[in-house]
Formats: structure tokens, sequence, C-alpha cells
RNA sequence: GGGCGAAUGGCGGAACUGGUAGACGCGUUGGACUCAAAAUCCAAUGGUAGCAAUACUGUGAGAGUUCGAUUCUCUCUUUGCCCA
């Protein structure tokens, strides 16, 4: 290509890009002579294209994984798919498609898209979570962690959707609704199986503190996620028409127990089946259901209750004697699914006594309240000074009160002190078809067995009816009914939670192609842990959580495992945003279907419809805000549009896609290109001159600083900002006589910095340059980063008054002797003594004088 | 309601450990080229006053620490995210 035609992205892309995949230049193997990187971003679901977040993503990790390539890193940058899910077996339901072929055709799609970006990955460490040589690995991994003692199956209440006819997670209830269906959302008991995360509660708390190359934001949600809380466990006597003497309550707040004024019960609380028979209990129960089970909708909800005859007595006074409810906001995985109720400093409580008509007795008053303070119409959950409570009163809450209280219990043998944690065993298994079979069975009296590790892979069956109510499994019986050992199973027809399959595929990118087992151990050894992980914000908790508290189950009882955190950076990157629209009749429109006519925005085709412009948010189908990322390479190409990703806004924070940044930067890479041009014939013409000033040198010294900085500090925005100054610097410097030597050797470094950004370029630009070369990182000369002449600052009272170019590391007296040539200074100094100076070495001075 | 961030020109955003605020880009304006337009190139561009040199003012609001604060501390406002 002739550097006087215009830039043709076309030719030069996939040029580089089938030089890539032909020379398989990504690819990466064991090396123990040279350093490793893994970089790794979190692999996309293959719902049918790519969208702007992914190329934002996947820029932003190919950045890294180059740089770290030029800078000698072994790098490991791999990529694939997480391929098990709902939107494949609804796809598939819709059109009559095999969920599988549905999935595969878009992998492929996507895959081809993605090579277009110009990736720099290793392609042959593919995987996809739906395929068979992955998921036996997980079947395999699951029956070890059955082993171990870290899943086990219980009955449990799940948040069932009606409609779709399945569990779902909590974050799949949004105001107690269902996400997809929008079917209000009822408590259902099913047995599910359960990995044992809360096992390792304290470890995943400690570890947050050694994962420092981690956002603080993540780790403080994750920290309030597993929620570790000292609280008590406290028994209370109880008397009644049941044979029940005793009920163990949990509590954070033991110091509010003079204010006790009833005792809450789970309804699946072991009394509960004193009233088995009473149609009344029942009737409860069902209205008990309605209610989903997240903390929200129970903070939210109506508060109701179910009156027994107990009566429970105060253990701090046993003269005070309240009634034991049934309530529909105490569940039994909290403490013991009993809790005492204080109406004065419990808003819930305080809902619940108003109801009921119970006792609301104050015994916490604010600081600058008196003792006589009362709470009046909302519970009073501040700091404040224990009052109405006899020994306890005058006990700072909740500094001292707690403590002491549970010092008194124990003193007295009537409660201990306990740790609570927020987090709950991981339900993983889901009522469908399309995701990983978990490899269980029953007999027929319906005790648990494994099925036998050489029968693994479970595979899914094919050709399924995916119309039916329910699980599809469920109705397949030559698939459920199987023999082990000449004896008759039904198989588990449970699916694993996808999260389950991302959280161990970082470690199968190290073994990709291992037959026997999920990972290889040399591999993983020299691999892991994963140095930068790269991903959205929204899998702070879940995914995150699941991939740590897996490495750690994992390393349970397996003294070979040496890994128990997985990722040891990570960022978070912000979304892409777009502009709404709403046409008059409020139908959101794509940016495609509207057309900027003077100031104002018009409907394409339909000039009278009035445009309204809303706020710009997240691209997402439903507001039909999207920029389709094939399109935009197709107009512009991949390394414009991943110039123009990186430029707008900081990684970390959202950025605004804008049609006139993209084609600025279209343009830019035109510009760069005649610059180029220029360069090349100026190298022809072998012109010899001696630069005394080394002003190309220098500055390319100081762009190796600053780049390499800006990179090392993911100030990736800052970098395409550099690229922009040194074409300034560049195309005003080629108009000077300059050495050719000089010439090419800086202009060499410079495209090797832009090559992170915009690779497919300077690869064609290296290449025409520079030859078959190999190339590196170049690293700056650190004596030309020093300025032989600085611009001091001349402050008058602390007000700039004037600028002094002089001699680096010149002494107070002698810029003080030049300052009194200075005009500017004069002017602020005649006729005024100095009272006291401030010199800053190579910066400033500041002359305090008298007004 | 609780936790964690953020706030800088018309817009997106720079600014190392407290030391020239506004890098770089977009937009806007003026000019060159052109019969004309697009593209391209050159120049200007925080605000106010001034022909200009320059002066004053200016990083959400208010206070504080400091010779000096976008940067540190406190209060407030707005806003985003997470949890409820």
């Amino acid at each position: 290509m002739t550097s006087t035609e215009r830039y043709n992205f076309k030719t030069v892309e996939q040029k580089w890009q089938e030089k890539w995949h032909k020379s398989k230049a990504f690819s990466s193997k064991i090396d123990k002579d040279k350093e490793k990187f893994y970089c790794l971003e979190m692999f996309p679901y293959p719902s049918g294209k790519i969208h702007m977040g992914h190329v934002r993503n996947y820029t932003i990790g190919d950045v890294l994984s180059r740089y770290k390539s030029l800078k000698g890193f072994n790098v490991l940058h791999p990529m694939g798919w997480d391929a098990f899910g709902m939107p494949a077996e609804n796809a598939a339901r819709e059109n009559n498609l095999d969920p599988k072929e549905w999935t595969n055709k878009n992998i492929a799609t996507m895959k081809g898209q993605l090579q277009r970006l110009g990736l720099s990955i290793d392609w042959d460490r593919e995987i996809s979570t739906c395929s068979e040589e992955y998921y036996k690995h997980q079947q395999l991994f699951f029956l070890e962690l059955y082993e171990k003692g870290l899943v086990y199956r219980k009955e449990n209440y799940v948040n069932w959707d009606p409609v779709d006819q399945t569990v779902l997670a909590n974050e799949q209830v949004i105001d107690g609704k269902g996400w997809r269906s929008g079917a209000t959302v009822e408590r259902k008991k099913l047995n599910q199986w359960f990995f044992k995360i809360s096992k390792f509660s304290q470890e995943l708390l400690d570890d947050l503190e050694k994962l420092e190359e981690w956002p603080n934001k993540v780790k403080i949600m994750q920290k309030n996620w597993i929620g570790k809380s000292f609280g008590c466990e406290i028994s209370f006597q109880t008397e009644g028409d049941l044979p029940v003497k005793n009920i163990k309550c949990f509590t954070t707040r033991p110091d509010t127990l003079f204010g006790f004024s009833f005792l809450a019960l789970s309804v699946d609380h072991e009394i509960s089946k004193y009233f088995s028979e009473s149609k009344e209990f029942q009737e409860f129960k069902k209205e008990c259901s309605k209610t989903g089970t997240t903390e929200e909708a129970i903070a939210i909800g109506e508060k109701i209750g179910f009156k027994t005859n107990l009566m429970a007595i105060n253990p701090l006074d046993p003269s005070q004697k309240v009634p034991v409810f049934f309530a529909n906001f105490v569940l039994m995985d909290y403490g013991f699914g009993a809790v005492f109720g204080c109406p004065a400093h419990d808003q819930r409580d305080f809902d619940f006594a108003s109801k009921y008509k119970l006792e609301i007795k104050t015994v916490v008053r604010p600081l600058e309240e008196s003792d006589k303070y009362k709470v009046q119409n909302e519970a009073y959950t501040g700091t404040g000074v224990i009052i109405n409570s006899e020994f306890l009163n005058g006990l700072k809450v909740p500094g001292e009160s707690i403590q002491k209280t549970i010092d008194i219990l124990e003193e007295k043998k009537i409660g201990n002190k306990k740790i609570n944690f927020r987090l709950k065993d991981w339900g993983v298994s889901r009522q469908r078809y399309w995701g990983c079979p978990i490899p269980m069975a029953y007999d027929q009296d319906g005790n648990i067995t494994p099925i036998p590790k050489k029968d693994l892979p479970v595979k899914l069956p094919e050709n399924v009816n995916l119309n039916s109510k329910g699980n599809p499994l469920d109705s397949i019986n030559e698939w459920r009914n199987i023999e082990i050992d000449g004896k008759k199973y039904i198989r588990e027809t449970d699916t694993l939670d996808t999260f389950v399959c991302s959280s161990w595929y970082y470690l199968r990118f190290c073994s990709p192609q291992e037959k026997n087992y999920g990972y290889n151990k040399d591999d993983i050894d020299y691999w892991m842990p994963v140095d930068q992980y790269i991903g959205g914000v929204e899998h702070a908790i879940l995914h995150l959580l699941y991939s740590r508290f897996f490495m750690k189950a994992l390393g349970y009882k397996n003294v070979e495992f040496k890994f128990n955190e997985p990722f040891h950076g990570l960022f978070t990157q912000g979304m892409v945003c777009h502009e709404t629209y709403k046409d008059q009749n409020n139908n959101w429109l794509s940016p495609d279907d509207v057309e900027l006519i003077g100031d104002k925005f018009q409907k394409k085709n339909d000039p009278n419809n009035k445009v309204k412009v809303g706020p710009s948010e997240s691209m997402s189908k439903s507001k039909k805000n999207v920029i389709d990322p094939e399109n935009i390479i197709n107009s512009y190409g991949a390394d414009a549009v991943r110039l123009f990703i990186l430029s707008d806004s900081p990684p970390a924070k959202d950025v605004q896609w804008s049609e006139q940044g993209m084609v600025a930067s279209y343009k830019f890479l035109q510009k760069l290109w005649t610059l180029h041009g220029k360069i090349k014939k100026k190298l022809e013409i072998k012109e010899k001159y001696n630069d005394e000033n080394n002003n190309l040198e220098k500055f390319t010294n100081q762009m190796i600083s600053r780049i390499t900085n800006n990179l090392e500090n993911f100030n990736y925005n800052v970098i395409i900002a550099n690229i922009y100054e040194t074409y300034n610097f560049l195309n005003k410097e080629i108009e000077k006589k300059m050495d050719i030597n000089n010439l090419k050797t800086n202009y060499i470094k410079l495209l090797i910095l832009f090559s992170p950004a915009v690779p497919h370029y300077t690869s064609e630009c290296l290449e025409e340059i520079n030859g078959k070369n190999t190339i590196s990182w170049p690293e700056a000369n650190k004596d030309l980063l020093v300025e032989d002449k600085i611009d001091y600052v001349i402050q008058i009272n602390g007000k700039k008054r004037a600028i002094l170019n002089e001699n680096r590391d010149i002494d107070q007296e002698s810029l003080l002797t030049k300052l009194k040539t200075n005009k500017v200074s004069q002017k602020y100094l005649k006729d005024k003594s100095i009272n006291k100076i401030i010199f800053v070495k190579n910066r400033l001075i500041n002359l305090l004088i008298n007004e």
C-alpha cells in the first residue's frame, strides 16, 4: 500500500488478522524462563451478536495483553463462551430450534465479530461451557465436592416463578416480581442441591484483605454480602398449653431485651408440628408463602402473625411474660428461626406490634433526650443510651451496650455470644433443560447415589420437547430411568446454576485439552492466578464470590492445590451509554430511526412525529438505544472503533457513545496515515542534519514514560490523548530539518507505543518502516526526561504573576537575582519589602510582601 | 433507610506525593482552498472588562488547615451505584 493513498482499513485489517491467525501469533505455551501474565476478560454469553459492552471490555483487555507481550511477558489471553442458560432455552422454544444449535450458531457469529476487532486472543484455547468436554469435568468436580461434604441436598424455600415454572435467584426477583415473566413471585418448598459456601464465610471475608488489586468498592460489597454480625443466642423459658419448655433465639440486639414484647417464630419452626392439624395455621402458612424470600420483600411486605397460647418469659425479668407468634418475616435459615421482638427499636417489630396492639416499651433514648423519652410513631434505631432496663441503664448504644449485655447473659448462663453470617449456602439446582446435568440418582426409596465416575459425563438428552411445563427433563423417561450395577435408579433432573460453569472456567483455560480432569496441575501451577481480570461491576458479588468459593472448595482437603484466590487483580469497566429516544406515542426509537435536523431530532420518513430525547443510559435492547458494533466496524474499521471506545472516558467510568466522536477517531487515523506518508518520504531523501536540541528524542522519551505510566494505571483515555499529542508534535516537527536515523528510531518507538490501541494500523506502518524486525516495548532514557530549562512560577503573595524560564537546579539566591531584572515582578516588588520567601526547587518561588 | 463513589468550560474529560487549572478530543467562530459545497488545512476558543499589554474572577455551595487547595478536613446540596 503506498502512503499517498487514503488509509484503507479494510485491506490492512484483513491482512493483519489473517497473518496473526496463520502465524498463531497469540498462542501461548508454558515457558518457565519468562514471567507469565494471565489476562482474562469475563467471557460472554452467546446471545447472538456482540454488543458495545463487549467491544469495550475486550478492547481494554486487548490493550493490556498486547502491552504486556511487548514488555516481554508470556501472556495468556484466552476466550470462551458462557453457553448454558435460559435465553437459549427460551429462544429455542419460541423458534422451535435446538438450544445447542442456536447456541453454536451464535458462538460462530460472535467469534467472527470478535476476530474482526483484531483481539490478541489465543483461539486454540477456546472453550464452551455447554460442550460435553467442559461439563463432564464440572460433574466430576461436583462429585468431588460431594465426597468432601461440601455438597448437600435439603428442602428449602425458593423464589418460585409460577409463570416460568422455575426457581429464581434472589437477584432475579425485582420488586417482588420475576425478572423475565413479571409474575408475582411465590415462596415454595423444594428439594435442592446446595454448595456449602457458608463453610468458608470467615475465609472469604478474611482473604478480601489479600486482594490488594481489587477495587475497594467490590470488596466492600462482598463484605456486606457475607455480612458477619455479632450477636447472642438466648434461650427463653416458655409456659402454655404445649409441651415446649424453652425456645432458642438469635439476636444482634440483646441490649434491648427489656423492651421485649413478643417472640416471633418462622412457620417452619419445629413448634409448628403442633399446629399441623390446625386449619387456621395452614391457611396462615399459605398466606406467608405469598411473600418472597428476599430480605427486601420481607422488609416491604405486610407483617402478619399467628398467635399461639404460649408465653415467653424474659430471662432478665421473670415477671415479664409476652405472647409467642408465628410471623411471616422470620425465616428458618436466620438464627434459629426465632427472634424476640423489641418494637421500640426495630421498625419491623414496631409495625408488627402496632398491628397486634402489643406493648411498645422504650429502652434506648437518643443522647440529647431525657430518660422520659418515649418512642412515638416509628422505631428509634440510632445511637443513644439504655434506659428502663434496670442494671443495663446508662450503657452507651451500641458501643458498650451489646457486649456488656452479652457478658451478663453469659455469666447468668442465659445466653451465648454467637457470630452470624448473612451469607447463605449456594442453591445450585435449576429446573431447566439447558444446563449441566447434576450427576446424581435416586433409588426407589429416594436414597441418593452419585453416578459412578466412570459413567460421566451425564449427557444432556437431545431432541427434547421444550414446550412441556416445568423442567423438560422430567418428562424424558428413557433418560431418567437408569441402572447402576443392575439396580434401578432415577436420575436427578435438575441442572446446575450457570454460575457454576463460570466459577472455574479460568482454570480450564490453562489446560483446555486436558482429557482426564478439569485442569492439569503443571498448567495451573504456571498460569494461575489470573493476573488481571476485567469485567462489569454487575458481577461484583455473585460470580466473583462463587469463583472465590470454588478455589477454596477445590483446595479443601487437597494439599496439591496451592491457590485460594482466583483473581489477583480485578478491574471493573463502566458501561457504554447512549441517549434514548421516544416518539410522540411513547414508543422507544432506535438511533437509526431518528435524524438530527438543525438542533432537533426527527423520526426518519415521518418528520411530523416529534421525537423526545431522553437521558443517556446504558445500551439495552428494551430501550432500543443500541449501536450495533458490526455496522460500526464495517464503516470505520476495528482500529477506529477501538480508538474511540478508549478515548472518551476513563475505562472505569461509563462512556457516552457519540457518532461525532466515532467519526473523529476515524478521521484521525486518516491524518495519522498522511503524516506517516510524509515521514516515509523524508526517510527516503536520506537527509543528514544534526539536531542539537534532540527535540524528537526528548519528546519520544517523555512519551515512553507517560504512555507506559498511563498503561500501568488503566488511564487508557489519556493514552489516546497522548497519541493525539504525538501527532500534533510530529506534524510540526516534520517540517524542520531532521536527522533521518534519529527520525527512524524514534518514529518506530512511537509507533510501538501506539500499537496496543491500534494494532492493525501500527503493524502496517511498522512493516513499511521497520521491515520484519521484531519489536519490543521501548525503555525511556531517564537522562533525557530531565529538562535543562524549567518554567519557574513566580508568585507574589501566593498569586501567580510571572513565569521565568531558567536553568534546572538553580538556587533561591540566583533565581531572586534574575527575578529582579524581570519587568513584571519589578512592577510588584517596587517599594515593597519582602517578608518571607517560599522556594520550591525546580518549581516555584513565592514572595510574601506587604501590600 | 444504610454503605460506597462522583461533581472541573457549551460537551466528554486532563492535572505526578498540596505547587502554571482546563492537556487531548468534540462543538463553536474566523480564515485558506473552491464557481459553490463537502472534505482538508490554518488560527482562535472558561467568564467579565480592555484595541492591547494586562487585571479581576473561576474546579457543586459554605467554612477550615496552608505561603499556596481541583487535590487535605468538616458541614451542606445534587447525583450515580450497591444493599435494603
